[in-house]
This record gives structure tokens, sequence and C-alpha cells, in this order.
DNA sequence: AAAGCGGGTGATTTTGAAATCACCCGCCAT
DNA sequence: ATGGCGGGTGATTTCAAAATCACCCGCTTT
């Protein structure tokens, strides 16, 4: 789409009233133009491309085919082609899905007009954008995901051995706690050292209380 | 802050003349007061509590300590203090260890006064917000963790297996194509379908390319 | 000089996952 | 009835990680 053109839009929700309010929605706007529509996932893969919008609206709970194995099916066809998720689900395997599916933004429907009408323009510009309260859960699952990975990088005793450092515990008294030896309380700490990179006990115990290990 | 009233911030970043001019910015928006600054993450630090701003406007690259161990530091001491970055840096490491740490917004120095002004309105208000630029490195980051989780979660064989079943091989032709029996095949898809906790072997080889495991 | 501490190298045993395979069953097509 | 297919249960061997421990060294404090 050239500079000054119209951005081409089609509409995927399974709700005809909904999806037919949104399009009179958008052509009130002269930024855009609606060029097709769906009511359902597998309509949207069958169609699009030979619609070939600009971007895509696409809703996730939907008969037939859901949006997030539509968006997966449409990724593979079209890599480039710009899909904006629009519903209500807050739902956290959703958002991760629609994400890990490619989706290039994900908008609440409880989004005012303006919003929507910016947010296409910055997802057509290449720009990803999610709804405020979506931020926060994607950054909830980041941090999440570094616990995780955190924890499965070190064993349960590892990870014992090293609350006991956060405690400020020496190797000794470390090894009472336990009902193991000093000896064994080195070794772990010596592999807790490895695993995370770290140079020192002190440096595991801030990088592990960043984790949320401990 | 009750309703009507300013947005305290305190300002932390080691230019000088960086920090100085963005206070003399702050200040010209009837919104914000600017009640504290500081060179370092340390200062900041010692000094948050005193000042106790509504939002810390935090660089990350700064001496003594830098942004990442401060918003640890005061995380821990201040649960509930928005904190918003302020940074040239687009580094993955940077901004992953910010968001583990805890910031509520992630924005670049390279924005406009009056994206300033919304972002900081925005995460007082409790939303989280990113810079467009720093949304895509964030679900590209998402999109990486699910993959090596997934990566993480098969063993090479199996997943050597789930290559197989993707190119539509029955049992017998991925004992053929591995040199190992059928009845080793069919122990590795179970286990797969266990793993991956989906029933029958399409549905694992729509979730692995879901995740970009094959 | 000795004790206490952290950091380092090396070893052995145990345990659980990985990798292998056999056999059984139901369904469908021939 | 038979063959081909996927799904299921169970077993054995191998291997690598987990968990354990011994011993040595340097530094600091007493």
């Amino acid at each position: 789409m050239s500079s000054g053109q119209r951005i081409s839009i089609m509409v995927v929700d399974d709700h005809a009233l909904f999806r037919r309010g949104l399009i009179s929605l958008l052509d009130e706007m002269p930024e855009f133009v609606v060029v097709g529509e769906a009511a359902n996932g597998q309509e949207a893969v069958e169609n699009i491309q030979r619609v070939a919008p600009d971007l895509l609206l696409l809703d996730i709970n939907m008969p037939v085919m859901d949006g997030i194995q539509a968006l997966s099916a449409i990724r593979k066809k079209l890599p480039e082609q710009k899909v904006l998720m629009l519903t209500i689900s807050q739902n956290d395997d959703d958002l991760i899905d629609a994400i890990v599916s490619g989706a290039n933004g994900y908008l609440l429907k409880n989004a005012e007009p303006d919003v929507l009408r910016a947010t296409i323009q910055q997802v057509v510009a290449g720009n990803a954008v999610l709804a405020p309260e979506i931020t926060n859960k994607v950054l909830q699952a980041v941090r999440r995901a570094k616990t995780d990975r955190g924890r499965g990088l070190l064993s349960d005793r590892e990870i014992d051995v090293l609350k006991c450092l956060a405690r400020g515990q020496t190797t000794s008294q470390i090894a009472a706690t336990l009902f193991i030896s000093e000896n064994t309380v080195k070794t772990h700490i010596r592999h807790i050292l490895e695993k995370m990179e770290v140079n020192n006990r002190a440096e595991a115990v801030a990088r592990a209380s960043q984790m949320d290990l401990i």
C-alpha cells in the first residue's frame, strides 16, 4: 500500500452483529477500507489470499476453526501478513498461543474506536501493539518463564542450598541444616555457580532473588 | 495521589545534561512535578523512600549501580513502586532483566515528549507500557521461550520422530528412516504425546509446528 | 600456628530419564 | 480372514545427572 492510500482490512468474527457493526465503524474511517469478512477461522484461511488485505482483524473464540488455529495456518501461508487479534479473551493461554502463533497485536473489544484506529495504523506500520491490560499479562508471563527456567536449571537440593545461602548461612551451617556434609554443600554450590554462570555465592543469591527462585 | 493532583516523579540518569533537560521538560508539563533526582542507581535506592515519588524514571546504563540492580533493590523495599525504564538500550538481555526485575514500563529515549507524558500517566494508572519496538522484542522473546521450553521438554530422538511425523510418515516408515524398530518409534510417540499433553500424533504435529519445534 | 571461611579438583554411588524392544488390541480396507 | 495402521502396556539396558563425600589451597582473623 503506497503512501496516502487507504489501509485494507479483513474482519473475522463469528458474531454477525458485531462484525457488521465493526465494518460500518471502519468504513466511516477515511484511512481504512474493509475488503473482506469471515464468520470463522476456516473461512478466513480459505479467503485471505484472494482478499489480500493489509491487515486481518481476527477474533479468537469462533466455531469451526478458532482464531489461533487460523492464525497458525495463515502465518504458514503468508509469513508477512499483519494480524491484529480482537477479542474479549484475557485468558493467559489464549494470549500466549496468539503470540506464539504470530500475532502482531492483541486488542480487547472494550477498546475505544480511536484506540482501534491508532492500533491498526501502528500494526500496519510494523509495530506490535498490545492492549494495556494485555501488556501487563505478557510481562508477568515473561517473569514466570524466567522463574520456571531457573527452577528447571537447578535441582531441588540445589535450591535448598541456595535458600540457605540467601539466609546468610555458612557452609557448615548449611550442612547442619540439611543433614549433609560440608563437602556435599560445597559441591552443590559449585554446580549452582556453574549453572547460573556466576562467580561467587553472593552473585548467585542476587541472581536467584531477581529470578524469584528463593 | 488524589484526583486532580500532580504526579510526582523522580528522575535517575547519570548524564547530567540529559537529566536536567528532562526535568525541565517535565516541569513544563502541568500534570507532573519532579520531586527528586539521582545520578546513579545507588543514589536512587538510597533516596527513593525519603522522596516517595509516584513514579521513578530510571535509566539502565549507569555507573556505580546500574538501573537493573537498582530496580531489583527498589522492588524489594517498595513492591508497589511504579518504575518506568527510560533508556537507549534495545539489548534483549537488558530488556528481559528489566522486566524480570519488575519494571512497569520501558521507553526509549527517542520517544517524543507527548509519548513520555502519556506513558507516565498510563503507568501511574496501573498499566504496563512498552515502546513499540520493545513490544516486538518482548513478543519475540515469548516465542523463543516457548520454543526453548518445547525443545527442553523433548529429547533429540523425540524431535527426530516428530519431524518424521510432520512429513506424514507412518510408524514403519519412521522406523526405517531412523534405523530403529517400530516398537521403539511407538514408545517415542507415546512419550511425545504424554509430554505435550495431546491425544494423538496429528495434534502433536500441530502443536510442534506452532511452537517452531519442527 | 591454628581455626574458620570460601573456592577448587576429583571420586563413587544412586537414581531417573533416554533409548531400545516385545507384545496386545481395535479399527479399517482389502 | 488378513494385513496395515495407530494406540496401548510393560520390560530391559544404558547413560547422564543428582547426590553424596574426601582432600587441597589461599586468605583472614584470632
